[in-house]
DNA sequence: ATTATGTATGTGAGCGCTCACGGGAGCGCT
DNA sequence: AGCGCTCCCGTGAGCGCTCACATACATAAT
């Protein structure tokens, strides 16, 4: 254990005979190095227990193979997942992470946190924080000192920045289209918090689809929770209130959805007979609910995995050409995955 | 955006007419520094933009202010809980955060990531996966030649490991005996997967409060689950007909405890009059279930919280004596939360 | 033999910072 | 004038590595 302090390229290249960069060629599997030195090399790498000082890597080539990940909420299972996908395709890519977070969701200071990044020489910034009330703000008043590639995860199209989400809009469509089919007239919705941008998108794509199927809306047809369970028990109970004859219901997330149809036992309303609903998100314990739940499935592993590869993608890309394209949008498309809760 | 290249301590130091390490005393708040010469020098960071280079520092203090963190199961929400406690303490002590993530909980590679953080120059690791099956057995073969604190979460007392963790077994005391004081005379348990020492842990907390209470204890009182919903079920299904006259019950997660409720539902078992239910971790939606669950909380934030700063100290300690002292044992005391699944 | 073409290695310099020194200026004291 | 002291500041060296180059020796082409 506590053997001799640090053993470095020196003591490597001492040792085997060769000059430290000869050393640094066998390390970073140079073709120009001679077989049987190679070999040498290596043994004595080995017996050394020589292990190159990344620090002093990244310092010396300018370039860290690390990247920034700033998320929130930790404690929601979303986020998490998609943290997972980012830290998995991180890791096959050969990079690695250096993790901030934020309490919830505000960005107090961004600008504290690019710097931190940039002081830590990472290749690339994932915001992975969802867009909230104008915690975007500052991208559009303070264009930021960092020249770094940034990949923003959920948020609005904008003009210079990089954008890979949820088509949350799209995700919304399937599921009222799918309430639709299965005959329902009276489709209401209980949507997320608001200042979310998720949330905006999530009612607005089933406004719109309800609007193009020729449904008369009105705001005695929707209600706003939180996401939270407890949210979504309140807004069904004021929601059905209010809207006594809808028999379909879209819920912004599987949470709020779950609640529903317990308070539904409750409340003695029957589903899927009387009242057919779709949740969001996909959870686990949305298949194992009686009824078990429909929902809008998002793979929020790959969405991470898809985010890792495009800002590698810009990383990599960045020392060729100096041409600013366009900034990068991608839509991810969730699925319809269709079980008890709506079926007849 | 596209200033003038990197901006180092040398440019400052030129530009206000001091040497590099006078700039250097400025950017650490060293007292050797004139007044005027502080203020003279800071507004010349302000003006070029100028940010220290943190892998320069590292390498030179040969300190990075980093953790290694090595965790798995993100898709699952305690792990993710537990790492959100890691980082927002992480953050207030001064420290980042290095990232790595195994896939499903196999430490295929232990050394591997050891290596990495090492590498990197990280000050200390936390090493915050489940003890299961055999995952922890290289610290037994293999010392580690890596002479870096580390802290273990959730695992066996052993001889020369920093540990950190729930008292399982005393969570599940509390749970069992909170059922005999309702007075269930045939108290069952569902275990989570028994190559979980967390599992395991809790089924022998149930097993000990039941024989040092009188009961008599055979197989066909608990069943194994797996923490999934699904298993939850069918567990559950499985110990009512090996063990029709079961009144009380201690589900080793609220995921499964959850599952049962439902499914007791479906049976047409009543919970509480004719059997109660305690679960474990105090997950939220437990909170607004009907009825709603007892269940045995465990705070991972304060828990990652801890670890970071018992990790914090020992890397603080490490440069003053030479004394190995004990190892740190610490178990965190679970907290009884009593509703509606328990009360008569 | 002369020049070209490689292949295998070593050398200076530098990445951006901090440590351990050392040294000048200014003060009060003998 | 000389001493010691504090306060402020600068210089050399080094953290561990990689870049761009130079060098040595082979082999092949003229």
């Amino acid at each position: 254990m506590a053997e001799t302090k640090k053993v470095t390229i020196y003591d490597v290249a001492r040792e085997s005979g060769v000059s430290r960069q000869t050393v640094s060629r066998v390390i970073n599997n140079r073709p120009e190095v001679a077989p049987e030195t190679r070999t040498r090399v290596n043994d004595v790498i080995r017996d050394l227990n020589y292990r190159p000082n990344a620090v002093a890597q990244s310092l010396s080539r300018q370039k860290s193979y690390l990247l920034g990940v700033v998320t929130a909420g930790l404690k929601y299972i979303g986020p998490s997942v998609t943290l997972n996908g980012i830290t998995d395709q991180a890791e096959s890519l050969g990079y690695g992470l250096l993790l901030k977070t934020v309490s919830n969701f505000a960005v107090h200071d961004v600008l504290s946190i690019l710097h931190w990044f940039q002081a830590h020489q990472v290749d690339g910034i994932i915001w992975a924080i969802p867009e909230i009330s104008d915690n975007r703000k500052w991208l559009d008043i303070n264009t930021p000192d960092v020249d770094l590639p940034i990949i923003f995860m959920a948020m609005e199209k904008h003009v210079r920045a990089n954008i890979v989400c949820i088509d949350n809009a799209n995700g919304a469509r399937l599921a009222t289209e799918h309430l639709i089919e299965m005959n329902c007239k009276h489709i209401g919705h209980i949507s997320g918090p608001l200042d979310w941008l998720d949330a905006r998108q999530r009612k607005h794509g089933w406004y719109v689809t309800m609007a193009e199927a020729g449904y008369s809306i009105s705001d005695r047809m929707w209600t706003e929770g939180n996401w939270s369970s407890k949210s979504g028990k309140k807004a069904f109970l004021e929601l059905i209130e209010k809207y006594p004859e809808m028999d379909g219901l879209f819920v912004a997330n599987d949470q709020m959805a779950l609640s529903v149809l317990q308070t539904a036992v409750e409340l003695g309303i029957s589903v899927p007979s009387s009242l057919k609903v779709v949740g969001y998100d996909g959870i686990p314990e949305a298949e194992f609910y009686s009824p078990s739940l429909t929902t809008i499935y998002q793979n929020l592993e790959d969405l991470g995995c898809i985010v890792v590869n495009e800002l590698v993608r810009l990383i990599e890309k960045k020392n060729l050409p100096k041409g600013d394209h366009d900034p990068i949008y991608l839509k991810i498309q969730p699925k319809l995955i269709i079980r008890q809760s709506t079926q007849s």
